[in-house]
DNA sequence: GTAGGGTTAG
């Protein structure tokens, strides 16, 4: 029929279009080629096809065919408006709305009072409450309609005064209104007054039920939300893809993988799986709960996948470890979206791979994507492990030259990475100019202070951050305890660590222990530390025995060290540093058979000891030396430097602390060994390879050895060099022959 | 023909 020619009986051509609009399943497609197919259409055929595009979201079709009915002079109704103004609704445009007021009062259909409450709840949604109320108070026909989208306004913006004043004077309040009030009063967080409603209703519909579980969902409340929901199912009301989507978010954050399974079997049977946001739902809540298999399952059989499916797969991947995986999907995505990115990114930088953390972001780069503040947190902390310093301080210039916001997480992974780089004045600059600071950016500037060193000022900032307001938390303590430790303030040590309880409601945990204990037996009372683990209640870790036994081995009390390193070693037998460390006590009284007797049950248990590495950033590469390296490409000018360095260091009076020395050998191969530790060849090659006043920064994987600290003071001196290392504990500041540890490490 | 509920990816 259609296609003999355009249709002329109107009445015939406006029933088979309303017929083809009023199913949804129908394509719109189909309706538009009957639509094109009328000749003349009159105003009845015209709304219909408007209607057939809101109704399928295609609202500026809805307007552009009301401005080819003007075009056209096709007479516009009271039917017309409400479609018109609904569509600039959805479109959330209030000056389109305000353009298409203007033709209802032109028209004269301002009186209808369809067109009223469409342009009510248009103003109202577009959150201009002025215009909203006044054609609501200028209206002399109002209805359920009309009291609801006002209402609908002040839930908007969150209005409660304004809407419980509504709400009361209301002639008659619905379902939906009591609705609207229960959403408003859940977000505002007045749980007990949206449940008291809830409670007081006589009707109750699912958007009802949806409204309070998705107000507990929000709050975090996650059991009440199932509790809820449950209830919910016992009364009778049946599940929609709305209320589901909230309680399988609730499952997820509780880990609850059997409930989730049965809502996913509420809804399949209900017959809603063809729902996007539900399947996406559906799929996180897999994984987050380790059951990527079903996630899996649901991502490669759905017809219907959107971005977010994808990205939340990857990340469901990325969750259970499955790197390979993450990334072979990650790779085969026609569009990849900032979370994309982000998703394989951060998942690279949790589990510890830096080096493809930066290579991925690189590559972001270079196929011209807009990395923001999330995925520059990842990126951040993949440099401050790899002490990337000149990689963290491009990253801090793209933040100020793209204006992006350093927010309190972005600004607190800056603070940490220029700390942890050892650039405090960096870190102190970043941290003033921080708008929102939240406890951990505290906590990141304390550490970083006391672990640079600078302990005073470290607990000064720790007196600043109470008048501040921020409230301390576990890791403020680890932190406050750890800058005692660094400068051997035992009183005020003591006096932090019975603060926690009394006066911060902070319970120590082992790792407060393990400061105290550390603290203690570092300063030479090693008893006290004794008692103090015998005293905990909480079982003292490996950590905290080695702490005391590093003690032991630095005090020369090789009684006690004898015991813990017996204890240790039974402990964590496949541990080296403390087969080291015990060794080294037996060492130092001579005891070479014992020392002897560590090697052959090391060897017996397959212990290796990690070798020293230092690290050096030069020349836009990263130098790594070990222990007697000769690998270096110049490896003849360092040995020159080594020789220049060990020259000097005699006249300064330089004594080789040789004592430190495991191994069973005469004194002048010591002094040579030494001398070849990976310090003080990366030392060297600073020297070499770094134009002064640009300080030589070293980074290595233990603790620098003794007489690699007193070297290191003295180079700094002889050489008018500033040279900072961190080690795996803290950082040190040589200059002018001191450290800024002040001996304390 | 007009009014109410959701969250999911970093």
């Amino acid at each position: 029929m259609i296609s003999t020619g355009l249709i002329r009986d109107t009445y015939a051509a406006s029933r088979i279009l309303k017929f083809s609009t009023d199913s949804l399943f129908i394509h719109i497609n189909y309706s538009h080629k009957i639509f094109d197919y009328i000749d003349n259409p009159n105003g009845f055929i015209c709304n219909t096809m408007m209607r057939a595009y809101l109704q399928r979201n295609q609202p500026q079709n809805t307007i552009f065919l009301y401005k080819s009915m003007l075009k056209n002079n096709v007479c516009i109704d009271n039917y017309t408006f409400p479609l018109l103004v609904q569509a600039s609704t959805v479109r959330l445009s209030e000056a389109e709305g305000k353009e298409f007021h203007n033709h209802v009062i032109k028209t004269g259909f301002g009186s209808d009072v369809y067109v009223k409450n469409t342009l009510i709840n248009m103003y109202a949604v577009c959150r201009n409450l002025v215009d909203a109320r006044k054609m609501f108070d200028e209206s002399p026909v109002l209805d359920s309609v009309s009291w609801n989208s006002i209402l609908a306004g002040y839930v908007q913006v969150g209005n409660v005064d304004e809407a419980k004043v509504i709400f009361d004077k209301m002639p008659m309040k619905n379902v939906i209104a009591s609705n609207s009030m229960i959403v408003l009063l859940g977000r505002s967080g007045r749980m007990s007054e949206a449940c008291q409603l809830f409670d007081e209703m006589m009707e109750k519909d699912v958007v009802s039920w949806t409204a309070l579980i998705s107000c507990y969902e929000q709050h975090g409340m996650y059991t009440q939300a199932l509790d809820l929901f449950t209830q919910m199912c016992s009364n009778g009301i049946s599940v929609d893809e709305v209320v589901a989507v909230s309680v399988l978010s609730a499952c997820a954050h509780l880990l609850v993988v059997q409930t989730g399974e049965s809502v996913h079997g509420l809804v399949i049977r209900v017959g809603f799986e063809s729902y996007v946001n539900l399947q996406n739902a559906l799929i996180h809540m897999y994984s987050t709960c380790g059951d990527v298999m079903a996630a899996q399952r649901l991502f490669y059989t759905s017809s219907h996948l959107d971005q977010i499916s994808w990205n939340s797969m990857i990340s469901g991947y990325l969750k259970c470890g499955s790197l390979e995986k993450a990334r072979e999907l990650f790779d085969s995505m026609a569009e990849k979206d900032a979370v994309s990115w982000t998703t394989m990114i951060s998942g690279y930088a949790q589990h510890d791979h830096f080096s493809e953390t930066l290579a991925l972001f690189q590559e972001m780069l270079h196929e011209d994507n807009k990395p923001d503040e999330t995925t520059l947190v990842s990126v951040l902390s993949a440099c401050t492990h790899l002490s990337a310093l000149d990689q963290g301080k491009w990253i801090h210039a793209y933040i100020r030259k793209n204006g992006l916001k350093v927010n309190s997480i972005l600004g607190t992974t800056l603070v940490d990475m220029y700390m942890k780089c050892g650039c405090v004045e960096n870190a102190l600059e970043v941290f003033n100019g921080m708008e929102e600071k939240g406890v951990s950016s505290w906590n990141a500037l304390i550490l970083g202070l006391a672990m640079n060193g600078q302990v005073e000022r470290s607990l000064d900032m720790f007196q600043k951050m109470k008048e501040c307001g921020a409230t301390p938390n576990e890791v403020t303590f680890v932190a406050v305890l750890g800058a005692c430790r660094h400068m051997g303030l035992v009183d005020e040590g003591r006096s932090y660590f019975n603060a926690m309880t009394r006066h911060y409601n902070v319970e120590p945990n082992i790792k407060h222990y393990g400061c105290m204990v550390d603290l203690l037996a570092r300063v030479g009372l090693l008893k006290e530390a004794e008692t103090l683990i015998d005293s905990m209640p909480i079982a003292p870790d490996v950590a905290t025995w080695g702490a005391l036994l590093g003690a032991c081995r630095k005090h020369g009390n090789s009684e006690m060290g004898e015991r813990v390193g017996r204890k240790l070693l039974e402990l964590q037998p496949d541990h080296d540093g403390f087969h080291v460390l015990l060794s080294n006590i037996y060492a130092s009284k001579g005891n070479w058979d014992s020392v002897l007797d560590i090697r052959v049950a090391m060897t017996r248990q397959g212990v290796v000891k990690v070798p020293g590495c230092s690290m050096i950033e030069a020349n836009g590469a990263v130098h790594e030396f070990l222990a007697g390296d000769k690998s270096h490409a110049q490896i003849n000018e360092i040995e020159e430097m080594l020789a220049e360095m060990e020259k000097r260091l005699k006249v300064m009076g330089y004594a080789p602390g040789t004592d430190e020395v495991l191994l069973d050998i005469d004194e002048e191969e010591k002094e040579s060994t030494l001398f070849r530790h990976s310090e003080k060849l990366a030392i060297a090659y600073g020297l070499i390879a770094i134009a002064p006043p640009t300080p030589i920064r070293i980074i290595k994987n233990l603790r620098i050895c003794s007489d690699c600290h007193a070297a290191a003071k003295l180079i700094s001196k002889a050489f008018d060099r500033e040279i900072v290392v961190r080690d795996r504990h803290r950082f040190h500041h040589f200059k002018d022959g001191s450290c800024s540890c002040m001996e304390f490490w």
